[in-house]
DNA sequence: TGTCCACTGGAACGTACGGCTT
DNA sequence: AAGCCGTACGTTCCAGTGGACA
């Protein structure tokens, strides 16, 4: 029956019926061939770049902006087409680019710029410094430009500090190195605040700054992607509109966006409704929160999942404010219901702190006077998703009808 | 106006682990 | 095999703090 049922899927799938019919165009990682709306930025940063042309290396950039601005596509497209230009007039430039967010730290940094000047460095064993130096042998011997974007550079920083940053600087410094352009990308506009001054005014020689788009400016970004992805009058203006209204409340987000359209898409095809309206884009916000939340949530290790639990079950008993100590109270109580060790209270306060940064909890710092300061803690998620994604957990499905005794002290 | 609470959050340090170089 | 490295995750210590209350 499953199996009947799955063929008539792919076919439904495979016949002329799919909304669709260039997917790609709507995922964030796609660099259109047009960007609306950033005309200045990419002049800016072509200009900039330019002089590698020549073999001269230019300032270093540092660019920023929101989330979902454009600075990432904008970024690939220019460099794109330099690299391009570049093999026309035989000037041997290279391009990297690196998320740090998603590398994480030093090493893992340094080992994708060695990738890129064709240098290979184990994943792990090596000292950071002996990787930048064989990174320095690997920029002579190609002997041309190397410009490296570090996207989300802001996030290598704040965990981190910014001695690769400096180190990097520096190596145009050193004259029979080859040359390095630094791009560096960031979210966070407080960033420049983290960094030492000298690293500062070396990477920020020149800035470009990526303003929120406008619900109209992502109008016209999701008009022209959905003109290229779905077939004709596959879907309503309103539902672009909507799109665009909702993203711009966040920030101006042109990923939000594009993911609402694309989520939206996707759920009509799998009703079989040949046309995306509003309706739909209401029913991709609510998909696409939901499936953040539980991807979240599944992620959480054992002990991180028992301080949420441990917030719920505080919710539960309509403590709607919980304090940092009452958690505690509460976590310990169930890490002995379980047999686990407790964490300390220390390590316990930096967890709260990483729930509210995944945006599962909504922590605020508060002070009671008398009665010192602590967090006031609540759920930022629906209760019963809290309990249904933390009661699948082994540990916890035990804990389900749990009452901690702490409870009964104070409420 | 000073005290004092219940923490916060920075910093240093410990431990386990996988994996490199010599 | 020894020695070293980065990474992840945790502990211990402790100075700092906002504001209610005496």
């Amino acid at each position: 029956m499953v199996q009947h049922e799955l063929s008539e899927i792919f076919d439904h799938f495979l016949r002329d019926s799919s909304l669709l019919m260039n997917r790609e165009v709507l995922r964030p990682d796609y660099v259109p061939e047009n960007l609306p709306h950033r005309d200045e930025q990419i002049q800016r940063l072509g200009w900039t770049l330019a002089p590698v042309l020549q073999s001269v290396r230019c300032s270093n950039i540092f660019v920023y902006g929101k989330p979902g601005t454009g600075k990432t596509a904008v970024t690939h497209f220019v460099l794109g087409h330099l690299i391009r230009k570049s093999d026309e007039v035989h000037v041997p430039v290279k391009a990297c680019y690196v998320n740090c967010r998603l590398v994480g730290t030093d090493y893992r940094v340094l080992s994708s710029l060695c990738d890129a000047v064709h240098i290979r460095v184990p994943f792990t064993g090596l000292a950071t410094g002996e990787v930048f130096d064989r990174f320095k042998q690997g920029l002579t011997s190609h002997g041309g430009i190397l410009v490296a974007v570090l996207d989300e550079v802001d996030i290598l920083v704040k965990y981190h500090g910014d001695n690769l940053l400096y180190e990097l600087t520096r190596i145009n410094e050193t004259s029979n190195v080859g040359k390095v352009v630094l791009i560096g990308i960031s979210n966070d506009l407080n960033f420049k605040d983290l960094l030492d001054p000298r690293v500062l005014s070396s990477l920020s020689e020149e800035e470009i700054v990526f303003k929120p788009y406008t619900a109209d400016e992502l109008y016209d970004i999701l008009l022209e992607r959905a003109h290229a992805s779905f077939v004709k009058n596959g879907f309503h203006d309103s539902a672009l509109r909507l799109c665009a209204a909702l993203a711009a409340t966040e920030h101006g987000d042109a990923r939000r966006a594009l993911d609402l359209l694309r989520a939206a898409a996707e759920i009509a095809e799998r009703e079989r409704v040949n046309i995306v309206t509003e309706e739909y884009v209401r029913k991709a916000q609510r998909k696409i929160e939901q499936d953040r939340v539980s991807e979240v949530l599944n992620s959480l290790p054992l002990h991180q999942r028992l301080v949420l639990y441990s917030i719920f079950l505080l919710h539960r008993a309509n403590v709607n404010n919980s304090l940092t100590g009452d958690i505690y109270e509460v976590y310990s109580e169930l890490c002995g219901e379980v047999s686990v060790e407790p964490l300390t209270q220390r390590r316990v306060s930096g967890l709260i702190n990483e729930l509210d940064t995944l945006g599962v909890i909504n922590a605020k710092l508060v002070s009671l006077g008398r009665h010192g300061r602590s967090k006031k803690v609540r759920l930022a998620i629906t209760p019963s998703v809290a309990s249904n994604q933390l009661g699948g957990d082994i540990h916890l499905s035990s804990l389900l009808n749990y009452t901690p005794n702490y409870l009964q002290k104070i409420v």
